[in-house]
DNA sequence: ACCATAATGTTGTGAGACATAACAATCAAG
DNA sequence: CTTGATTGTTATGTCTCACAACATTATGGT
């Protein structure tokens, strides 16, 4: 029952907009490629990623969160947060602390250095962010982040 | 200078916000992850992903489109859209022929069966969009399409 | 016409993100 | 105390993506 007119014969000389082009997840695709793009060769300076980071903002916000809640807030499965945190363990940036009140769980805490580093990449962020919202005023900014949140939240 | 007022002494009681929960692209990865992951089943039973969906999209809009044009519209280096292609075309959902005015050139068509089964598609993630986006209103739709567009567009 | 450079499709390869299953240690509930 | 669930961990496999190299063909300069 499409009411799709044929345009066999249409001379494609622009660029006719594609069906997915008005989906929002598709745009939210591009989006988020395009500023990951961007962000993995501002962080290669501090040799971050775009997971440690948020790993590392986290646990500033929730110091003593498990390694389970840090998991569930971000997304990622415990299975693969251990190699994560062993390399922020690693680097000093974090430490495990055993939990006095449960002794499967290890309590999550950065170091100075953690906060420091966490610190140059806020900074390097904002600058990223600017960067890439510069067509955007600031009400549109904070309305894109209010929409986001409605579409990424349960 | 970061107009960055010092929350140190709040007390985390409830879900201290993370440095992270006010980036715009962090809230993109998370709303990014969340359709992903309701689109995936979604395309299932087509035998579908998103990559293959937004591919017959865009050659049904531009018949005759070659592979790198292709890529470049979607952001697939021609590289990996090798084997994506083959997929389709293995389904005889597309089709490869020679381009008249460049031999090392291939342009693509969609078959019949590909229109078909583009279109399935296209009613099933309309579900999946309206499901997503059920807290939006069609204006904070149309906005967010727009912003996106902004953040997305080079 | 000739030559150097670029573009297109292709193959191969490796790194990284992610899901799943299985396990030991510990907790919680009956 | 015993059964089941939870936490951290290891191992494994899959999928996406980037990069390098190559053959074929176009393009542009001389």
């Amino acid at each position: 029952m499409a009411a799709k007119p044929n345009l066999a014969v249409a001379a494609p000389a622009e660029r006719p907009a594609s069906l997915v082009d008005g989906l929002v997840g598709y745009r939210l695709r591009r989006a988020h490629s395009r500023m990951m793009a961007d962000l993995l060769p501002v962080l290669t300076p501090l040799a971050l990623r775009p997971v440690l980071v948020a790993m590392l903002s986290v646990i500033r916000a929730n110091p003593g969160i498990i390694q389970m809640g840090l998991g569930t807030e971000l997304g990622i499965q415990r299975a693969n947060l251990v190699p994560l945190i062993n390399e922020l363990t690693g680097r000093k940036l974090i430490e495990r602390r055993a939990d006095p009140r449960d002794r499967r769980a290890l309590t999550l805490h950065l170091t100075r250095e953690g906060e420091a580093l966490l610190d140059e990449a806020a900074a390097l962020i904002g600058d990223h962010e600017e960067r890439m919202l510069a067509k955007l005023s600031t009400a549109e900014r904070n309305k894109l982040l209010e929409l986001l949140g409605k579409v990424a939240v349960d």
